[in-house]
DNA sequence: TGAATATATCCGTCTATGCGGATATATTAG
DNA sequence: CTAATATATCCGCATAGACGGATATATTCA
């Protein structure tokens, strides 16, 4: 019964809230989810440290970035209340906003690799 | 996505999930809910008040009696959380425990009752 | 009206937790 | 090794909320 309290306190804050509304879209790492949020670093890397303690998301690392995603599937409240959360979270206009944001900033991540690839390593200068 | 947060933060503490869990088997007065879980009434009164402004219980008064239930039926996050817990709640060795408690308290409250009647009002003496 | 009962709210106290700047750590490139 | 980058953790401060005894309110009965 602790441990269901603990995974709903890990929800009941409207930022990790948020950040699981984008998880449930895929994978990111904290910088993402800062420039998304716009929140700083800290306040980002304490609520997902949050969610890891509650079991709701799992990290990997890769290279220097962290990456965060939902928690795989399994069974029990955990499983079951994520479920939950990706059929109603989408419909709330906040997580709509958030959306959007998230498609903007990973589209504009996308194009400035591109560029980046182009000129290569060392670059053409 | 606010009203959201404040559901999980109503569910997010244990004796308010115990309180839920009685109440998944019916409606109940602060009274009952005092005896089973060994609280004093003021606790109990508020934990009520905070599951009543989530919007997860109603509550109905019955002459002295305050009786509380689950908010009904209805669609969205609230409704399917509260259907989450109808389906996961049971399993946990506390709510078990809550709930054996419960039965034992609601057949001496009518064994009670019982007594009561025969003796009528004004009673045998 | 007055007593009894059930409940709600008030109060002071204590802990949990949110915040964000500052600092510590880890990884990679040079 | 050093610098740069990404992340985690520390810190002090402020607020939310849990607790339970005390008090206020509401209802019933005589």
């Amino acid at each position: 019964m602790n441990q269901a309290a603990q995974i709903f306190k890990a929800l009941s804050d409207e930022t990790r809230l948020r950040i699981m509304g984008l998880l449930l879209e895929g994978e990111l790492c904290v910088c993402d989810l800062m420039a998304i949020l716009e929140l700083p670093q800290s306040t980002v890397s304490r609520h997902l440290a949050y969610l890891r303690n509650a079991g709701l998301v799992s990290d990997r690392r890769q290279g220097v970035w962290m990456n965060y995603r939902l928690a795989a599937g399994g069974s029990g409240l955990r499983a079951e209340t994520i479920e939950l959360l990706r059929k109603n979270l989408a419909a709330l206009p906040q997580a709509r906003t958030d959306g959007q944001r998230l498609r903007r900033h990973l589209s504009a991540k996308a194009q400035a690799e591109r560029r980046a690839a182009c000129q290569g390593p060392g670059g053409l200068r």
